[in-house]
DNA sequence: ACATTGACTCGCG
DNA sequence: GCGCGAGCCAATG
């Protein structure tokens, strides 16, 4: 008997509860999110997860960019220019078709934790 | 059953 | 920055 229904394997379950996981306001890349997952080397099958996710899976799709932080669509196209509309409504900057991963990435939480400045350390939002 | 195709990534030149 | 090859592997033809 197969453990997971819904047509959905554990996979497929673990990359959507990552993508899900991406705090608003930061982007992770499909890599990340692969290891995240548990499954290193699967950027491909992260992918594969966001092409066939549909309005209702609701993930937010636009905060996923590649390895270098650029937009995985074809600059210009319609896809590309919801993508980085999405970004910029919630304060991600896309310049030139990419994001700076160093100060938006979400790995860079850990960083901003152990870097930040006192004085602004201690206000939160 | 075989070949191609990707919302990808990384190392090398 | 750019191109190549290798690794990845389910879906598609």
């Amino acid at each position: 008997m197969k453990s997971v229904d819904s047509g959905v394997t554990a996979d497929v379950a673990a990359i959507r509860a990552v993508i899900r996981a991406i705090p608003r306001g930061r982007v992770a890349s499909y890599g990340e999110i692969a290891t995240r997952s548990g499954l290193p080397r699967r950027a491909r099958l992260v992918g594969r997860v966001l092409r066939e996710a549909d309005a209702a899976t609701r993930l937010p799709w636009h905060r996923v960019l590649r390895a270098d932080g650029r937009l995985a669509f074809a600059p210009g196209s319609t896809p590309f220019r919801e993508q980085q509309q999405r970004l910029a409504a919630e304060g991600v900057p896309v310049e030139r078709g990419r994001v700076d991963i160093a100060r938006f990435g979400w790995q860079r939480d850990l960083d901003s934790e152990l870097w930040a400045p006192p004085a602004s350390a201690a206000r939160r939002r």
